[in-house]
DNA sequence: CGCTGTTGGTAACGCGCGTTACCTGCCGGG
DNA sequence: CCCGGCAGGTAACGCGCGTTACCAACAGCG
C-alpha cells in the first residue's frame, strides 16, 4: 500500500556548486581545494594560491556536501539520540544540554523519538525503530534518554557504536549511564529544613518503588541521621504523583495530629505534589512558610517559579546530564576511557520562598 | 586554538558490511542487489535470485548507509527544523508533530538550536549558522519555530530550499506560514463564559502589542458583540505573562468594585496569568468556578491540569502546526501548489471546571 | 655536473550507492 | 534460417569529497 519510498516526482534540485566548480574558478585542481579547506597543515599550498580558492569559495558561495564528505572520510561526525523526552517533555532540557554541548564539539545530534507508532514489541524499553534509522545514517555514538529515571531495555543493534544512558541505565549494567544523584538530593533537601529548624517533617513519598522514591528518601533518611533524628514511618505517605495526589497525601498528614504535634515542615518528592500539598496548607489557613515549610524535588520551572510563594526545591541537573552525556560520548568514540560506568550528577538545592 | 574537526584521532570504526558484500554473499552482481533493495517493479529479477538476494541481506546484517544513498540518489529525504524551542521549551510539541509526521513519511527530521552562543548579530531572528549547517547537510527543505506567535527575520540562504514557518511569520509575508487562530480562540473563550450565563467579563491582558494578544482580544469583541454586548475598557487590565503579574492584574480588577458590579468571570489571556488569579480569588474567599469563573490560554498542561480546580482553557495547537508545517513542506518539495499562504490553525477549546 | 631536498602542486583511487546502457541466452514467428 | 522480443541479469559511470601517490621545477651542495 504505503511506498517506502517517499513519493515518485522528483522535483529539480538546486544544483549545488562543488569543490570542482571553486577549483575551475580559481584555476587549480580539486585536490588543492581540497587541501586549503580542510586546513592541512602539511600540505605546501603558496599563500597565493591559497588565497585565490579562499576567494573562489567566497564567490561562488561554496557550501560543503556533509554527507559526501561523511562518506569519504569515513566518518559522519554525527551523534544519534533515541528519546521519548520529545514526546513527554518533562525532561526536555537533556535535549538541550546535549544539543549545546554537540554543538561546540561541531557535531550534528540527530533526534529520534523512541515512540512511533510502527514501533512493535512490548514498549518497556526504548525503541528499535529509531536505532536502526539512527544507524542507516551512520552515527559514530548514540544516548539514550528517558524522561524519568529508571531502568530501560536498550535494542541490540545500539551496541555497534558507542552508547550512552542519560537519566536512565540498563539492566545489567554493562552500560555507562549518567543519572541524578536522587540520594544526594534527598539529603540536602531535608538537610534545609533541618537548618531552618524543622525536626519533624512530614514526607510525600511517590510511589516507593521506582529509583526516584528510594534515593530520595533514603538521603532524608541520612540528613536526620546526622542530625541525630530517624525518620518516623507515620510521616512517609505515598501518593499518586500529581497535585491531587499531594493534596491528598497532605490532608492526611495535617489532619492526622493536633496543631502541636502536627509537622512543622513537608518534603514532597516532586513539584507537582507540592503544588497540590500547598492547597491543602493554604485551605486550613496556614501560611508558607511561616506554619508550615514546603520543599519540593524536580524544580519543574512552570510550578516551581509561579506558585505562590515560589518553591524551595532540589533541581533534577537535566541540562548537565545531557552535555555530559555527549561528553562521555565523544571520550567514548575517541577511545579514551570513561571515568566511571554510572556517573552521578548533583542535584542542586535552589532557594526560593516555601522555606 | 580550537580545531574546527572534532578530533584528529580517528578510531577505528566497525567496517560496515556493504552492497558488495552481499552480493558476493548471494552470487550475483551489486546491481541486482540495489534493484532489490530500491524494490523496483520494472526491473526483473527472478523471484528465486530474490530471495537468495533478500536472504543475504538477513544474514549479513546489511544496513543501508543513508549518507551514500543521498549522496548518490541526489535526494536526502531530510527535513531540517530551525527553533529555539529546544531552550525554551514552551511549545516543544511544535517538534513532536513535526517529528512524527516527517516519521510517517520516512523522513528524518534534522533539529538545530537558533540560539548558539557562536551565533552572530542581532538575535532578533533566528539564526544563520544553524541554517548554514542544515543546507550542508542538504535538507530538501527548512522550518523555523518559535516559542510564541511573533514575526521573525528568516536569513538569506533559506531561500534556497522550500521553507516554512511554524508559529512565526515573517515580515514580508513572502513565506508560507502556519500559525494558530488567535482571533477565533479568544472567541470561543468568551463564548463559552457567555454560555454560562456570564454578562460581565473581566480580561487580564498580555502586552498589548504581541500578535496573541490583538487576536485573542479582537476575537473576544466578536463574542460579546455577537451577544449584543461591548467590551468594557476598564474590565481590560493588562499585566506581565506571569502568574504574579496575573495575580496583580486579578486583584485590581477584583478590589475595584463593590461586589454587586464585580465581573463574575476572568478570561486570562494565558494560563500562567491564571494561576495567579486563582490566588487572588481564593485569597478573597471567593470559589472558582461558583463566585468567579476563569477561563485560561495556551493549555499549558503543567498549570493547567493541575490547578485546583482544573482550568478550562483554550489549546495551542502545537502539535498540529508541527504536523502541518511537516505536511505543506512536503507539498512544496513535491512541487504542488499549497492552499494559502498563511493557515490558520484552530485553537479547540478544553473543558474544565473553572467555569 | 650529478645528487638530494624542498616547494607547490596534480592524477587517480575509492567511499557506498543509484542508474543507465548494454549484453546474453532463449523462445516463437515468419 | 533469421529476426525480434523478452526475461534476467551485468558493466560502468557518476554523485562530492578525502587521501595517497606521484611529478615537475628549482635550489643548494660537494
Amino acid at each position: 500500500m504505503a511506498k517506502t519510498t517517499p513519493d515518485e516526482s522528483v522535483p529539480v534540485r538546486q544544483r549545488g556548486v562543488t569543490m570542482k566548480d571553486v577549483a575551475n574558478h580559481a584555476g587549480v585542481s580539486r585536490t588543492a581545494v581540497s587541501f586549503v579547506l580542510s586546513n592541512r597543515e602539511n600540505a605546501s599550498i603558496s599563500e597565493e594560491t591559497r588565497a585565490r580558492i579562499s576567494d573562489a569559495v567566497q564567490e561562488l558561495g561554496y557550501r560543503p556536501n556533509a554527507g559526501a564528505r561523511a562518506l569519504a572520510a569515513r566518518r559522519s561526525d554525527w551523534y544519534g539520540i533515541v528519546t521519548e523526552i520529545v514526546t513527554a517533555p518533562f525532561a526536555v532540557d537533556i535535549i538541550k544540554g546535549a544539543q549545546d554541548q554537540a554543538w561546540l564539539d561541531r557535531r550534528f545530534l540527530l533526534i529520534a523519538p523512541s515512540d512511533q507508532a510502527d514501533a512493535v514489541g512490548p514498549n518497556d524499553g526504548l525503541e528499535d525503530a529509531a536505532t536502526e534509522k539512527l544507524l542507516e545514517q551512520r552515527v559514530e555514538g548514540l544516548l539514550y534518554a528517558a524522561t524519568f529515571h529508571r531502568g530501560v531495555h536498550v535494542p541490540e543493534s545500539a551496541k555497534e557504536v558507542p552508547t550512552v544512558l542519560i537519566n536512565c541505565f540498563d539492566a545489567d549494567g554493562k552500560l555507562p549511564s549518567i543519572v541524578p544523584d536522587e540520594r544526594a538530593g534527598g539529603r540536602v533537601a531535608v538537610e534545609r529544613l533541618l537548618q531552618a529548624g524543622h525536626t519533624r517533617i512530614g514526607v510525600i513519598n511517590l510511589d516507593p518503588d521506582i529509583p526516584a522514591a528510594v534515593g530520595r528518601l533514603e538521603g532524608a533518611r541520612e540528613a536526620l541521621a546526622l542530625a541525630g533524628l530517624e525518620l518516623d514511618p507515620e510521616l512517609v505517605v505515598s501518593g499518586y504523583a500529581t497535585a491531587d495526589g499531594g493534596y491528598e497525601a497532605a490532608c492526611r498528614i495535617l489532619d492526622r495530629y493536633p496543631p502541636a504535634d502536627r509537622p512543622t515542615a513537608l518534603f514532597c518528592l516532586n513539584d507537582r505534589m507540592a503544588m497540590g500539598a500547598y492547597d491543602a496548607i493554604k485551605e486550613r489557613g496556614l501560611t508558607i512558610p511561616g506554619d508550615i515549610a514546603v520543599i519540593g524535588f524536580d524544580n519543574q520551572e512552570l510550578i516551581a517559579a509561579y506558585l505562590r510563594p515560589k518553591l524551595t526545591t532540589v533541581a533534577l541537573p537535566f541540562e548537565k546530564m545531557g552535555a555530559l552525556g555527549v561528553q562521555t560520548l565523544a571520550a567514548l568514540t575517541a577511545g579514551q576511557p570513561i571515568l566511571a560506568n554510572q556517573q552521578l550528577v548533583g542535584c542542586p538545592l535552589l532557594e526560593r520562598s516555601s522555606v
